[in-house]
DNA sequence: AACACTTCTTGACCATCGGTCGACAATCTC
DNA sequence: GAGATTGTCGACCGATGGTCAAGAAGTGTT
């Protein structure tokens, strides 16, 4: 027998009657789902974390988070560039000072970010192949920096740069990258120092592509920047 | 009403009696399924493979499936590590000629290695943050040959080897895998140009890293190693 | 205070997928 | 032939991503 729908008396609790939800306008209920997920998503992988459970961890219900997002990877995807943009922001080279300072400055920048949320990064390293939607931010995120780097190089047009440069800027951000990761789980080298040698290897991976010029610029205006100083003593 | 169960004579085809399944023996079985899910893989997206597209690709029932694989990781784990066994076995360097060339050596092996199967690659290293075991194991392959080369220049303990090295050995391997990525996409450089680069880089980055030491190994014998020769001529 | 507007919840529901089970059939070997 | 082993079939389970209709609870307006 079909029980008359939902006829058990509002139950106006007493005195302290809590809320039965909080209710935000359109952007703050996005906004507010977006930071919770970051979260949760820095904290749990992201196949063990069911929309479900994301849903009641924001306490919200299920159909509202699909309301606000299509789909989990779009959800996700969400969050990601999120950070990513905030990550853009502060990484982003000055231009008013000399290449190699701009560059050291921006390195810094990153390196600080990551030991903001170390657990987050990896996690979105390894989450980067997991769903085709991550990897494609990322790569977008790799190739316009790579064009950045060429054109700070004196490459302005990365089509026309040549196939060597591109790969040695390419691999150099995944050398970053990797470099990091080490960092975190030694714990060493310090900030400061794996800066120089992440700008050190850069002109070394520019020089083996031949470029010379573009090796230069790196350099110039820098006292202590790896190949230039590597060695036992501090720069020549 | 429940039909009695199969019932349908056994209809022996007339003359060509089509085999219902080819019975073989434990280990052929074992090894096809290896195979075909090898070739599957490559092709596609792990999410998109479902078990039951595998059993019929492989022309097996599912139950079958998950009698020689307990799960969808397993086997795909399987498929992975085979892989990654013969290619091992491909690049080990040899140790009975000078480091520099056989690190060429290796370097060509695995980028032949790779022009053979360029699909599978560039899957391999989207699926790697996919599924956790998958990136285990590329992370014992990465971690192994980081001490291996960490080795060969002259630190056989990995773990009393510099962090800046270590950071530099670890970058190093995906910046190799970046190059490749991008020679994939531009068609070039050519392989050998590329392992030139990769090589000068190399030297480069272990030079950043400030080990003098180890670099002028990596350089010895070699007549042109990138950063040694890089620049406008051949080799000096 | 009553109104309507919009946000939100509830709970049921669907299809698919990974994984399992039991009963039975095909194949091979002796 | 018989028996052991390899395979198949189809039904089934639980969880998950995703959807729906109905209605309840906030909020600003009059």
């Amino acid at each position: 027998m079909p029980l008359p729908p939902r006829k058990e008396k509002p139950v106006r609790e007493a005195a302290t009657r809590a809320r039965a939800y909080r209710r935000m306008t359109v952007e703050e209920r996005r906004a507010s789902l977006l930071a919770r997920g970051e979260e949760l998503f820095a904290e749990h992988d992201y196949a063990d974390l069911t929309m479900s459970k994301i849903a009641r961890a924001a306490g919200v219900s299920k159909p509202l988070l699909y309301h606000y997002f299509p789909t989990k990877q779009a959800f996700f995807i969400a969050t990601v560039s999120r950070g990513a943009e905030e990550l853009a922001a502060r990484v982003r080279p000055r231009t008013d000072i000399p290449l190699a300072d701009a560059a050291v400055e921006s390195l810094t920048a990153y390196l600080s970010w990551i030991d903001e949320r170390p657990v987050a990064f990896r996690r979105l390293l390894s989450a980067a192949g997991a769903e085709p939607g991550v990897r494609d931010i990322l790569a977008g995120i790799r190739a316009s920096t790579v064009a950045q780097i060429a054109d700070a190089l004196g490459h302005p047009d990365i089509d026309r740069a040549p196939a060597a440069l591109r790969a040695a800027l390419s691999g150099w951000l995944l050398f970053v990258d990797g470099a990091i990761v080490v960092r975190l789980d030694l714990g060493a080298p310090p900030r400061d120092a794996l800066v120089e040698q992440l700008l050190g290897t850069l002109a070394g991976a520019v020089l083996a592509a031949g470029d010379e010029t573009a090796a230069g610029r790196l350099l110039e205006g820098a006292d202590a920047t790896g190949v230039a100083s590597a060695g036992s003593g501090p720069g020549a």
